[in-house]
DNA sequence: GAAGATACCGACCGACTGGTCGGTTTGTCA
DNA sequence: TGACAAACCGACCAGTCGGTCGGTATCTTC
């Protein structure tokens, strides 16, 4: 037997398929058993690292589904014009998601239906993901309000809830009628009233 | 003992508690001893009525869920202008729902986020109830684009995708904030949307 | 009023769950 | 080199779950 010299690897690899898992059938649905098959450990690996299965959902939640969408809107976010850059990015958005991606929904979505009523813990991280998302989106619209590319009548903090509300559940849409016309469709409203939000450039 | 002349009236007790157990912490986590609990009825009289849990999940979606959500929209969807109703209608449904509801959080969404991946008989019905309510709105809006009331260049179908994605994916983050907050929000940017589309009346 | 069906009872069952713990191997450091 | 801790092993445990089944009481039908 080779002793692991980097024990933060075991966990990372516990992490990774905890993630996936979770991903595809949930929290309650994925069992320690499956995670233990999965990555070819033991129990006392596992719970060596881990003190529950609760704490392997919290970690995550902040390791792992934390991180994968700021990734994901990180162009968006860090962008000088947000605005600007949130319409192409939503119009191209079902082209660079697979379907297999799209059909399992979005992670922190899909975790806060299943878990938010039934563990505290879980329901503050969830929605600490979530309203970090929103709140950066809120303030580059501002961003872009006072930048002059946005109509400043309009309320940035309102379009932000509306961009998360209307994504996460179009997602949930395509994931529930496993077909991601139904995302498209949503998407191509939303930016409809994006456009229409849209200050033309002037020379 | 009394025999119970009318078989049905505990059939349907059954239902009534395992939906609002289902509404509040979901399938999984709703055990056959709550039920069993919570409707003073033994292990043999509810397996006398379903042949399994799964059955009574199924049950509670067809008899409860579904007409839950066609009776909240029916003030809508069986209007003379869908469009012209659809707007007061999404303004002031916050003050018509209580705490309590918006923070469970939408029945047809929250199973179809726990559930469409663990069982395709569950995906199947809750995708039938949304995708009712998507297609009733979408011929509701045609209508009311051809009565004039609705900008006839908007397409409906995304219309009323958006309608409904941005619906339960703003009712899906009130739950996790617990705070109806954001969700009034959201449904403000919606609104501001449908406004733009609305036809004014010509005399 | 006998026979059979319906409604219901609850002790019991096997499968599976998350979690424990005594033990073993390996690396580190004095 | 010996002592100690970290990393890991896996048999085992108590509890819970969905589900079964032999039985009983009541209603219906002939």
């Amino acid at each position: 037997m080779v002793r692991n010299t980097t024990p933060e690897a075991t966990r990372r690899k516990i992490l990774e398929v905890a993630a996936e898992r979770i991903h595809q059938v949930g929290f309650q649905a994925t069992s320690v058993g499956d995670i233990l098959a999965a990555t070819g450990l033991s129990k006392g690996a596992l719970y060596h690292h881990f003190a529950t299965k609760t704490e392997i959902g919290y970690a995550v939640i902040e390791e792992h589904y934390a991180d994968l969408n700021r990734r994901n809107w990180a162009p968006v976010l860090e962008a000088d014009d947000v605005f600007r850059t949130l319409i192409p990015f939503l119009a191209g958005f079902h082209q660079q998601i697979c379907d297999e991606t799209l059909c399992n929904g979005c992670p922190v979505n899909n975790l806060g239906q299943e878990m938010s009523a039934l563990d505290e813990g879980f329901r503050q991280r969830l929605q600490q993901v979530t309203t970090r998302w929103r709140d950066d989106l809120t303030a580059g619209l501002r961003r872009s309000q006072q930048g002059g590319s946005m109509d400043p009548a309009a309320d940035a903090a309102g379009v932000a809830a509306l961009v998360v509300a209307a994504f996460q559940g179009a997602v949930a849409l395509a994931k529930n009628a496993q077909d991601r016309q139904v995302f498209v469709e949503s998407m191509a409203s939303l930016l409809d009233y994006l456009k229409r939000l849209e200050v033309p450039v002037s020379h």
